[in-house]
DNA sequence: CAGAATCCATCAAGATACTG
DNA sequence: CAGTATCTTGATGGATTCTG
């Protein structure tokens, strides 16, 4: 029934670039990281400076920041001495935790083939 | 009945940090895309270089890599001249599809919520 | 056609030091 | 504690050229 326009975007391929469009904002380790462990309380900075590890001050700064942006992860400032921040996921920030979770499941049930994969590609690419 | 062990593989947390490995590996931009194209058929090297915009020469090769080191793409030599290559998803690779299109159903659903959130964002941010 | 190889600009990210 | 600012480097990715 489409006619010969090529930006149908019940396109599975169309979708697929718009993935790519988001996946480029939420698709970094750190972004992902950050959010899973998010997903089940809300956290101050420090304390996701030590549940993820080898993630740079900075990094994390910047990673919140853009979730932030992105409408995915609430700040919170509590007027005290020292300083105090939350930041939690928004209701948005909520509805990712689930497709990450599939992608996560995914990824720990696939791994063990993944990397048998990678060893016998490395082991063919040696000699 | 587990000691004091951290490393607890139930934790949702400890999936996530194996999620973020994986990520690094198939969270790119490019490699969704090639993913995604291959879902619904298997292509050629300029065919995947035409379905996918902005793609360049070296990123396609170099990503197709990634994906046949991971497993995940088989490539078909056709020894025929000029020579013919088929890229196609192995069976690990379709198993990867079914999470990303749910991501990717997430990605253009919530896509204006995400925009407006940062319209919003650098607004209050411009002044 | 399908790649490999080289060159190069840019940018991302770590380390470090400073502040409210 | 929760950042910001600056610096420096190393990886990334694009453009181009060459080959079987």
């Amino acid at each position: 029934m489409q006619p010969s326009n090529e930006t149908d975007p019940s396109d599975p391929r169309q979708e697929c670039l718009a993935l790519g469009h988001v996946i480029d904002r939420i698709g970094d380790k750190w972004t992902v990281m950050v959010v899973g462990h998010l997903s089940t309380n809300s956290l101050r900075f420090n304390a996701l400076m030590r549940a993820i590890p080898g993630i740079s001050h900075r990094m994390l700064t910047l990673t919140l920041r853009g979730l932030q942006r992105d409408g995915l992860v609430k700040r919170t400032v509590f007027p005290t001495v020292p300083p105090r921040v939350d930041y939690e996921l928004t209701k948005l920030g909520q509805s990712l935790t689930e497709p990450l979770s599939i992608l996560a499941g995914w990824a720990s049930r696939e791994k063990p083939s993944i990397e048998s994969a990678q060893r016998e590609y490395d082991a063919e690419n040696a000699a």
